[in-house]
DNA sequence: CTGAAAGCGCTTACAG
DNA sequence: CTGAAAGCGCTTACAG
């Protein structure tokens, strides 16, 4: 059952068909209090009859205006990402915006997606940053004159605007937690991706509460991020090898959280009796996982929103009310310590 | 270092610069062959030199082909459906199209979000049908003639194209591979989602495999899908109340059978040796979950190249090769049965 | 409240 | 191989 008339109707035809000017059709859709309520109601009806939709790639080229953001993220796979990005798209959405979406892993690749991105001429650019973005492509971005936003991102802007939590702060919360519980050996497991300023603001987080507390802070071990739930049992064991006495392990992750939970089932310890696991991001596993992982919740889908509100702000009225904005995080508590 | 020039450069301007006209601009561009040698070279240097970025906006008009191709998925924190974007982003990518992204969970918003679409004229557009499509939803696609690739659909397109693998066999596959394990008395958690036809093929398909060695195929209890991996406790508990000798458990989604190895866990049943478990999707969890979840993989990236493929054939030629693909799934053995 | 006209930055037959 | 000209479907001052 494919057909579809393959010319589609006009501003033009529709109106001659509703009997008034081209511009007057505009103004229907663009500006209503412009003219006169009988003649727009006409002009409505005379639209859903022939199914009129309106070209918004020439409304773009006429106004300069695309109403259409760019989003960047490193993966889709990362359920934080996509909660921001549905965040983003339900906000732009209602604001009659699109989203334009581009996953790029590799620091090249982004140079070239972000080359044709631009072409788009996007109204706005949400940059996800899972990684260094290149000299080259903050310079692509800042001669564009796009406005973007930052987002995961609790420092000062590179760019233009940022939007994200202090994971520093996140961590020492949940670290301090522990220790609130009794805990007297805790160790971190974190990602040995040194480029990455995340992880390491995590663990410095982890690594500051331990010494407000008095307790040591070097019980660190890092496990490549592709080991996924594996990287858990990873630290575990070389922790455990070097503090015997070990009650609690602080993850970089609900990933590495869960694979640490895996390993106490099999060793058969009792959580949090036994051992206790702290997560980080608040994962659809951390709570199913059992017993239940407490864990820190990052709020992915208010980062999104809170980056598409600046976004318009600022492409509406071109200026913003703060070039950085943070998303407060919650601690989810459940069974874990 | 916020700046960017506001008035970016045009074609126009790039063609007074190299002191060509704007035609061998374009040609330069789009018809490399027709243009010198010696001219193109000129032209690339100067567009490099001024920093010109061709504004696709325009020549999308003027073309009538947007290169854009618009995604309508239910949701991006389903891993398959993010694979499923990638393997479509990638490939767009390479050839030179965008992609422009929705996420709808209803049926009513998707027809809102698919007006909103079809007004930037996209060249094409994928339906991942998590859910039926509305009669409405339906003709705003078949009035706008653009053409439509359906995927994760096994059966004949509701529209023009579909590309999927068989749910059916699949299912059927793994339930035999039980089988031949010896087990006995299996059970089917499912979904009760009685409008996702999805669900009941692969029901479906674990039933006539039942049927097929002379085994019950009425062990099968549905849970809901919000359940998550509650789902797979829920399952073993009902099916275990109607069938104390249940060996196996064949489950619709990993998600559901992580839950049921989590619960294998808590009662403390050893995996395979006390109770066996089949999952399907292939989702991160499964390779990591102890002792590792035997599952389907489904080529969620394969089936978004396909359905990329095929709507750029169509796009480009006006035709293609087949209005129904099929990607072929592997069942991937680890040690759950 | 309504409209004629120019223009957004490209592409595309059509000539030369 | 190169170019002048019309046109894609809108929006936007500017008049009336």
């Amino acid at each position: 059952m494919t057909s579809g008339s393959r010319t589609r109707a006009t501003m033009a035809d529709l109106a001659k068909a509703a009997g008034v000017s081209p511009m007057t059709v505009s103004n229907c859709f663009k500006h209503p209090h412009k003219v006169q309520e009988s003649t727009r109601k006409k002009v409505l009806e005379t639209a859903a009859a022939i199914g009129y939709v309106p070209n918004l790639i020439a409304s773009s080229l006429a106004s300069g205006n695309s109403r259409m953001i760019a989003a960047l993220v490193p993966s889709l796979r990362n359920s934080n990402y996509a909660n921001t990005l549905k965040g983003l798209g339900d906000y732009l959405h209602t604001r009659g915006y699109e989203l334009l979406l581009a996953e790029t892993d590799h620091a090249e690749r982004e140079e070239k997606v972000l080359q044709s991105l631009l072409g788009r001429r996007p109204a706005g650019i949400v940059l996800t940053s899972g990684q260094q973005h290149s000299q080259r492509s903050l310079e692509l971005i800042n001669h564009s004159g796009v406005p973007v936003v930052e987002t995961w991102h609790d420092a000062q802007p590179h760019l233009d605007m940022a939007v994200g939590f202090s994971l520093f702060d996140a961590a020492r919360d949940i670290a301090t937690m522990m220790v609130r519980k009794g805990l007297r050996h805790i160790g971190w497991a974190g990602h040995d991706k040194p480029e990455s300023a995340r992880y390491l603001q995590r663990q410095r987080g982890f690594q500051k509460a331990m010494e407000e507390a008095g307790l040591r802070s070097d019980l660190v071990f890092l496990v490549p991020e592709s080991a996924g739930f594996a990287g858990g049992r990873l630290a575990m064991e070389a922790l455990l090898a070097k503090e015997p006495q070990l009650q609690g392990l602080c993850c970089v992750s609900d990933v590495v959280a869960a694979g640490a939970l895996f390993d106490c089932m099999r060793r058969g310890w009792r959580v949090p009796e036994r051992f206790s696991v702290a997560g980080y991001g608040d994962y659809e596993i951390a709570a199913e996982v059992p017993p239940g992982l407490t864990t820190v919740n990052t709020n992915g889908a208010e980062i999104g929103r809170t980056a598409g509100e600046m976004l318009l702000q600022k492409i509406e009225t071109g200026r913003v009310d703060a070039v950085t904005r943070r998303v407060p995080y919650q601690i989810v508590i459940r069974h874990s310590l």
